[in-house]
DNA sequence: ATAAACGCCTGACGGC
DNA sequence: TGCCGTCAGGCGTTTA
């Protein structure tokens, strides 16, 4: 579910130990792992569970960042990298909190402040690892979007190389890291571009829109705190400004012609017909 | 190289 | 009310 945004949205959060309510509290970076408790091994992805537990407490957290939708801990001895997938979210609770847990927690990191992380996942399709080297699970992620070396130049040129459908390949984490299903369209729609459109006929001046638009529903998705829908609510707003998505029989806002729903990639894909033509 | 089908999971929603 | 199919912000593996 969560994609670049939302997953910045999140790191920012903890960064400056935002609870779930909105409340400031104590930010995570400083804090050190007194225990580690998991509730669903496959959770897990390496080490095993048995090697995770044992490893992280007495780790401090010294840094939080993100690579595409990934979220890393930078910690004392490893990194702790999380893929929240479809349903993951993260949540932080004070020492003064109930510790009760809620159905489908997958993880709780009890620091020695009392602070508490959870990993709260019901569709159980996220993944963490505890690695010493992030390399080894981020190290074929393509570029990153809103950084300075994704140019447009780059962009064109990767286009060009290869020969596939534009939807499938924005979403391809090793052509470019952090959009999902909701941006790509919001992309292609600002972009005028249609999601079956062969990326090597890709036109300079049409990747330069690309561009433009990646980076633009990018960061109008942070500044939003990122979108919110179905059941996982997360506090963006982000969701009543989509362009498209979710929108199929609404009038296009910049055409008014019906906003269209098909399938590419075996992902649902909503497009203004008439403003991105095949 | 590209693409499709499927598996992994739970929950919400609409139709009957 | 219940049952059933469909759909869902993702991605890895297997198969063409």
């Amino acid at each position: 579910m969560p994609e670049l945004p939302e997953v910045e949205t999140i790191i920012r959060n903890l960064r400056r130990g935002c609870l779930q309510d909105g409340s400031a509290g104590v930010s995570l970076i400083g804090q050190t792992v007194h225990s580690a408790h998991l509730f669903w091994n496959r959770s897990l992805s390496s080490p095993s569970a048995a090697e995770f537990l044992q490893r992280l407490p007495g780790q401090t957290v010294n840094d939080l960042t993100r690579r595409g939708k990934f979220l890393v801990f930078g910690l004392s001895q490893d990194y702790l990298l999380i893929h929240l997938r479809m349903s993951g979210d993260l949540r932080l609770e004070t020492a003064g909190e109930s510790p009760a847990l809620r159905k489908h927690d997958r993880l709780v990191l009890v620091f020695e402040s009392g602070l508490r992380l959870i990993f709260h996942d019901p569709r159980k399709f996220g993944r963490i690892w505890l690695v010493q080297d992030p390399a080894t699970v981020l190290g074929g992620l393509g570029p990153e979007p809103l950084d300075e070396d994704f140019t447009v130049e780059s962009l064109y040129d990767r286009l060009q190389a290869r020969r596939r459908a534009l939807k499938p390949l924005l979403l391809d984490q090793s052509f470019l890291a952090g959009l999902g299903n909701i941006y790509t369209d919001e992309a292609l729609h600002l972009a005028g571009l249609h999601p079956n459109r062969i990326s090597s006929s890709i036109s300079r001046e049409e990747s330069g829109r690309l561009w433009n638009a990646i980076r633009t529903v990018l960061e109008e998705g942070i500044r939003r705190n990122g979108a919110s829908i179905d059941w996982v609510y997360r506090g963006g707003e982000y969701q009543n400004h989509f362009r498209v998505y979710g929108r199929a029989g609404e009038a296009c806002s910049v055409c008014g012609t019906p906003v269209q729903r098909l399938v590419v990639g075996q992902r649902g894909t909503y497009i203004c017909p008439h403003c991105q033509p095949f």
